[in-house]
DNA sequence: CCAGACTGGATCGTATACGATTTGATCGCT
DNA sequence: AGCGATCAAATCGTATACGATCCAGTCTGG
């Protein structure tokens, strides 16, 4: 039996524009016209304009009146803006979780980072990417604060339009990052303090932002 | 000359409501009809229900397929979850400001918060909670990260919900805050580091959270 | 008297239609 | 040829219309 579709048109318009935009088949810059977008999934413009509206008040798309939704293009100060805040909210977010993290979640954890590890050789940014966010869901499994989690979703939201991430410009990046995942793991295992973990949470992202910027300025 | 009206009617009602919940003209709970909405803005439902829509994705809304919208009321667990979002955001948007923050807005500030401190004889929530919001607001005119920001603004947006904040219910949480705030104002002058002031800042908002918590309990 | 089916009214969800605005290309003037 | 006005196609913005869904109050059988 198939579950049944209990979803407004809306909301299924929302989930197909904002799954093409995290997988990258809508890039930034993409132009999104809404009577194509109405044929393509079988309905009218109505509740498309409904779902884009929406995606534009999470960011995820630039609309322009009269003129039409584009996915929002992430230039060096954006991406500032945007990883600066993730940073943020992912700190914050850690730290809420340490807690509530048992031995069996950072086990998973570890494994993840393992194969992470073992992608370094020969690198795909695609992949790599995706491991990435899986270790830190782990982590956010049982976020106390579901709206700090929201945040963080949207954050990367936000940078699945850029697919690769840093990882792929910066050389060197991706080992540090996993580097920074086992500490962080330590620290969880060791129970240090939450102001701790939220630092080093938190710094771990900044990481990857100031790899970018000094490698932009070079 | 007045300004030329330039606003799509979408953007003009979600104005609309947004100033009604931020003002507490419509309360937790308050019920949205689309149709109602429309007639009394003398436009089409489209556009209010678009309105609508976008303020559900901002929390100010509880939206139930085929029931409809109402003002999204603030339990205590929510109060928890926005409070610490709020805490989060303001701490790190007050550090991000504070090397920006001049002499001259801080006095300004001073003002403010004198006129607060003027205020705490004969206590009305209402301008109370306003001068508390233009604080704040001197301190953060220079933002350089314009996500923060915003997320500041919904948060305060979301607490107007419930008018009065927690001034009103807890019996000397409005006194402890005039204090913080001339703490806060003394260590940006001290040129304190950007930690000091983020913890301050945190703990500010948090202050009032848990004033909240222990008060309830009792 | 109570529980569950029924029905009418209110409200929502979307399709369709059409006017309004923008854009880009063509045409004419200097 | 270069520059600006003009026009047509594309696309957006909103109104209107109507079917779908929910809710509350009523009715009926136990």
């Amino acid at each position: 039996m198939v579950t049944t579709e209990n979803a407004s048109k809306s909301e299924t318009a929302y989930q197909y524009v904002l799954e093409k935009i995290r997988s990258g088949s809508y890039g930034p810059g993409y132009r999104l016209v809404l009577s194509r977008l109405a044929d393509e999934l079988d309905m009218s413009v109505v509740p498309v304009r409904e779902a884009i509206r929406r995606l534009e008040s999470e960011r995820l798309i630039t609309y322009l009146r009269n003129v039409g939704a584009t996915v929002t293009g992430i230039d060096p100060t954006e991406y500032l803006y945007t990883m600066q805040t993730l940073a943020l909210v992912e700190g914050y977010a850690t730290a809420l979780c340490a807690p509530l993290v048992t031995p069996a979640d950072i086990a998973r954890a570890r494994e993840v980072n393992r194969q992470m590890r073992e992608r370094l050789a020969d690198f795909d940014p695609r992949t790599f990417t995706e491991l990435n966010l899986r270790f830190h869901a782990i982590l956010f499994e049982n976020c106390p604060n579901p709206h700090v989690l929201d945040l963080v979703h949207r954050g990367w939201n936000r940078l699945g339009a850029l697919r690769s991430s840093t990882f792929a410009y910066v050389p060197g990046r991706a080992a540090s990052s996993v580097d920074e995942h086992d500490a962080l793991l330590d620290a969880l295992e060791a129970g240090d303090d939450v102001e701790t973990i939220e630092h080093l949470a938190r710094r771990h992202r900044l990481a990857t932002l100031e790899a970018y910027l000094a490698h932009a300025a070079a």
